[in-house]
RNA sequence: GGUUCCGUAGCUCAGUUGGAUAGAGCAACAGCCUUCUAAGCUGUGGGUCGCGAGUUCGACUCUCGCCGGAAUCACCA
């Protein structure tokens, strides 16, 4: 309708004012609440061409429109606004088009479908997931249920980080210290047990660190030349060079850890169709590196260290193979990076993670292309802000976070408290009730999770909980649970919402705003696919439901006599509902037929 | 110190390529269930959009400078 506007408004200013106006200049946005009509012409960057005050032109615009384009039924200018009203009937006519659609989707198809891999999760291996992870990982799904419904082809990613001084950190604490626990004997999920043990690894370090330090040594200098540490480092050598001993006792720890990961996952509802282990890329990466070195695109320190030089590019130098020969964590993004080209030839290739590395996506995407990778342009960082407790940034090595497992497990109690207490389900069996206790309270997680925009920093406070009220997702699943409650009822009483036909009848006001609410979900899901910003799905979905619920307060629908009128309204629920459970969708949360 | 990001109601967050009187929720208070699910609906109060300039017909939005916060600049990941 917009794009049908502004070609009329365009001829209406080349009858009037024998200009050809170019398109930018003629901004149309939908009109506030607070004044009447649809859709508001800015008419202020047009005064050049009619010559004329702000009110004269808005007048001349729109009486020359209203009476040339049937659509627009009247107009009204205030100040330098030009408001026109769109016809009821455009109306109707517009909703029994999406009315009748099966899938609203297919309205978001691109033009040219692009191969996308999505990064996402990129879980270390020595420590259980929490709620920075849950963020990621709901991100990381939501982007791409959102890209697909565009049209493109998703591949999901995950690097698993299982290689590196961290993970032998937590080997090396549970070989002093575990006396052989496992998570059989000791009934510990084995992400978790294998995250007690970093844990500890830390608290013994520090002990060892505040010892030295009581010498006089500095903390840094301190830390680096503890026997543990020194141990942890050579345990990384041995593991490099594929020792037995230290390889045993990695595969067993991590594949504790993996049964845990699986689990988590499992219940976040996240998945991946193609799983990269560092431990397999670091070698390509590796490879790469001295490769570069031989083309004299890299150089060698005189420690025998290999750097790369980006001053060119603004980017300081960077170690890309440490002294001893071992690889650092952008060796192996180079060596996952081209792996993945190869395998995929990827249009683009996005990397959800953590704003915190910023410059080390810089340094990737420049490296890559120093090397002659000139794919390297697809790569795009998608850099999301970190959650914060009211006391500041989660910290994994000391234990203050919130663990992931818990956090979930929480939910679904409160969710089940919740509904206990309103009395909701009490004629439902338990395992009808745990599903939809499920559901509910990984919509509140969810949903509060991506309703903010991904860029920023979010704080999420464990003594306030997440709310089940109000901006939440059981507030949008409810309203979808009241939808359906309605189509049960009109089919036990017989009353069908396809039977009727409405063409003529006369839609209140509160019914047209729903429509218009309607009409913008397709354009919220384009616009959030281009932006990256499954925010703006949830808040959308927000929004939807909210005018809903206020049609649905001040309206009747199965109790409205007129049959063409009552189909109407059976049809707008039908919509909304669909449109709800789209949307929700997109962003990886399911919605109760019941709550 | 360099670079990047952030600062909107008591709290958590929206706010489109610069457009009209800056919006929601939570919390507080006051109403609405003999009628399709009250996890809902209606209303009241609450703002120097960090501060100050500049560009513009018009700035929460763009530019510059301050103030405050965060991240990063590792032979950590």
């Amino acid at each position: 309708m917009e794009r049908i506007l502004k070609e009329k408004i365009r001829e209406t200013l080349k009858v009037l004012y024998n200009s050809d106006v170019p398109e930018d200049l003629i901004q149309i946005q939908e009109t506030r609440k607070d004044f009447r009509g649809d859709f508001t012409l800015v008419v202020f960057p047009l005064l050049r061409y009619s010559k004329n005050t702000p009110e004269k032109t808005g007048e001349n615009i729109g009486s020359h429109i209203a009476s040339t384009f049937p659509a627009v039924s009247g107009f009204n200018v205030v100040k330098g606004f030009l408001n026109l009203e769109i016809s009821d009937e455009w109306w109707m006519d517009y909703f029994r088009k999406i009315a009748s659609e099966s899938d609203l989707l297919q309205r978001c198809q691109v033009k040219s479908p692009e191969v996308i891999l999505v990064e996402y999760s990129s879980p270390n291996t020595n420590k259980p997931l929490h709620l920075g992870h849950i963020r990621n990982n709901l991100l990381g799904f939501s982007l791409f249920r959102i890209l697909s419904a565009c049209g493109h082809k998703v591949i999901k990613t995950n690097i698993v980080n299982d290689r590196g001084i961290h993970i032998c950190k937590s080997m090396l604490a549970w070989q002093k210290y575990g006396n052989g626990e496992t998570p059989a004997s000791s009934g510990m999920k084995g992400d978790h047990l294998v995250g007690k043990y970093y844990v500890i690894f830390e608290k013994e370090l520090k002990l060892q660190s505040g010892e030295l330090m009581a010498k006089g040594i500095a903390e840094e200098d301190a830390r680096n030349s503890a026997p543990l540490m020194k141990d942890a480092r050579e345990m990384l050598l041995k593991w490099e060079a594929g020792n037995k001993e230290v390889m045993d006792l990695w595969k067993m720890m991590n594949s504790w850890v993996y049964a845990g990961f699986d689990e988590t996952y499992r219940k976040l509802g996240v998945d991946f169709d193609k799983i990269y282990y560092e431990s397999e890329t670091y070698k390509i990466g590796r490879d790469l590196v001295l490769t570069a070195l031989d083309k004299h695109i890299l150089y060698r320190n005189t420690d025998s260290s290999i750097w790369a030089d980006l001053d060119a590019e603004g980017l300081d130098q960077k170690l890309l193979l440490r002294s001893d020969g071992t690889a650092v964590y952008m060796t192996q993004d180079l060596g996952t990076a081209v792996l993945r080209h190869e395998e995929y030839g990827f249009n683009r290739c996005l990397y959800v993670v953590g704003n915190e590395q910023n410059y080390h996506f810089q340094v990737l995407k420049a490296l890559l292309k120093k090397m002659g990778y000139d794919w390297s342009d697809g790569l795009f960082h998608f850099s999301y802000g970190m959650v914060e407790l009211p006391e500041g940034r989660m910290k994994s090595r000391e234990g203050i976070i919130v663990d992931a497992d818990d956090l979930i497990s929480e939910m679904i109690t409160t969710a089940r408290d919740v509904s206990q207490e309103l009395g909701k389900l009490s004629d439902f069996a338990e395992a009808e009730k745990d599903e939809i206790f499920r559901k509910i309270g990984l919509g509140a997680l969810k949903y509060f999770i991506l309703k903010v925009d991904p860029k920023k920093n979010m704080t999420f406070n464990p003594s306030e909980s997440i709310d089940f009220n109000g901006n939440t997702g059981p507030f949008i699943q409810y309203t979808y649970a009241r939808i359906k409650s309605v189509f049960r009822k009109a089919d036990q009483t017989g009353i069908r919402s396809d039977t009727g036909d409405y063409t003529g009848i006369k839609a209140g006001e509160k019914e047209i705003a729903l429509i218009r609410l309607l009409r913008k979900f397709t354009d919220t899901v384009s616009e959030a696919a281009n932006n990256y910003s499954p925010a703006l799905v949830a808040n959308y979905c927000y929004e939807l439901s909210k005018e809903y619920n206020q049609f649905y307060h001040d309206f009747s629908i199965l109790g409205e006599p007129d049959p063409a009128r009552r189909s109407f309204r059976l049809d707008l629920s039908k919509v909304t509902s669909a449109i709800l459970y789209s949307g929700m969708n997109l962003l990886g949360i399911e919605m109760p037929e019941r709550m």
